[in-house]
DNA sequence: ACCCTGGATTGACTTATATCAAGCGTATTT
DNA sequence: AAATACGCTTGATATAAGTCAATCCAGGGT
């Protein structure tokens, strides 16, 4: 008995729009609770990312590691965002990216196909699509240009600043491989703008 | 008289689908040419951004300018893309990013409003901008993931090998800004890797 | 044909950040 | 409660990339 309610008043938050009780028994058909332990993988590297999750409870991380054995966050991920790598998802192709739980983690999750129908029946949901397709892309337009144009310290304070529950949530290492720095450089970086 | 062709073309190629005569008048309607010459700008920062334009012809590039006077090229586009800071055309927020012609510049513009029409009246239209959605999403990941794990040599090597083209259609010195590079880092390191 | 501008290259030097290593405190496991 | 692992900090050093400056070359404009 996982919670739909969280999805349901997502998706009518963001689409401005009323579900049904037919849409919402739609929805409890096909999206399929599922949890995951701290430490556990919603997603390897080399498998394809058959499910999409949408985060009733915890966070995730989507990292990559280099050939050196190094790691690297891409995606910090909270309460009402979606989990997944959507290249592997859209394509069918092995994904290059690990997801993995940084505590317990409740999702409810859907196939590629599922989704498809529900966007074709549901239209809240296909008005949701819209508005996080959107957002995605804005979202994506501000971190690419934080990444090239900002300093550490500017892409710290912007995190700061427009995601203060991530501080709570992740450790500082976390937090440093998310802005593309050393924990050692994080650190630091705190200390300095102190003065 | 410009070329609705290209962009007939364009819809019918991404959507999968065939246009109708009247999907095709609807377009000519409000659509507009609009040629720029070398130079000039589709958008100034500060400004919001009305139009979305598709390019017919020629290439541009989306940059800003930090407070040292530094330009951050975003993005280079040539025919068949979209040119907008979509940041300010969905919310209507003054934009932060220049978009200026690389060489004369033809594109067809339309508005937002404008294009919410096309996406409830012509089937291949909504269709598209489905596949476009996902496709910039799969872009701004694989980009994002370049730019934080991969080194200033990798990243130039996937340019090379992922858009050969603009090899060709930009000078070396807007390569390395959109590679986030010094052009004289990008001049060392083309030398070096002959080695 | 000539000038002039923009782009590319090269050298010398500076700076930001990574790396390696050690130490410390706190939470987690058993 | 002891043992362990994890995360954070700090110092010393290395490295990649940026900055500044000079030169050179090619193409476009007059």
């Amino acid at each position: 008995m996982s919670n739909f309610e969280a999805l349901f008043d997502y998706i009518q938050e963001i689409s401005g729009k009323l579900l049904s009780e037919d849409d919402k028994h739609l929805l409890m058909a096909h999206f399929k609770p599922k949890k995951l332990r701290k430490r556990q993988y919603f997603l390897q590297e080399g498998d394809v990312c058959k499910y999409i999750g949408f985060i009733v409870k915890g966070s995730a991380r989507t990292f990559t590691v280099d050939e050196k054995g190094h790691e690297h966050i891409l995606k910090l991920s909270l309460e009402n965002w979606w989990l997944a790598d959507f290249e592997s998802f859209y394509l069918l192709t092995p994904s290059r990216f690990n997801i993995e739980a940084l505590e317990d983690l409740e999702v409810l999750q859907s196939t590629n196909a599922q989704i498809e129908e529900y966007l074709k029946q549901i239209p809240a949901f296909s008005a949701m699509a819209n508005v996080i397709s959107q957002n995605y892309t804005i979202a994506n337009q501000k971190r690419m240009q934080a990444a090239m144009s900002y300093t550490a310290e500017e892409r710290y304070e912007d995190l700061v600043s427009n995601y203060p529950q991530f501080l709570q949530r992740f450790p500082q290492n976390m937090i440093a491989s998310y802005l593309g720095l050393s924990p050692e450089t994080l650190s630091r970086l705190k200390k300095n703008s102190f003065k």
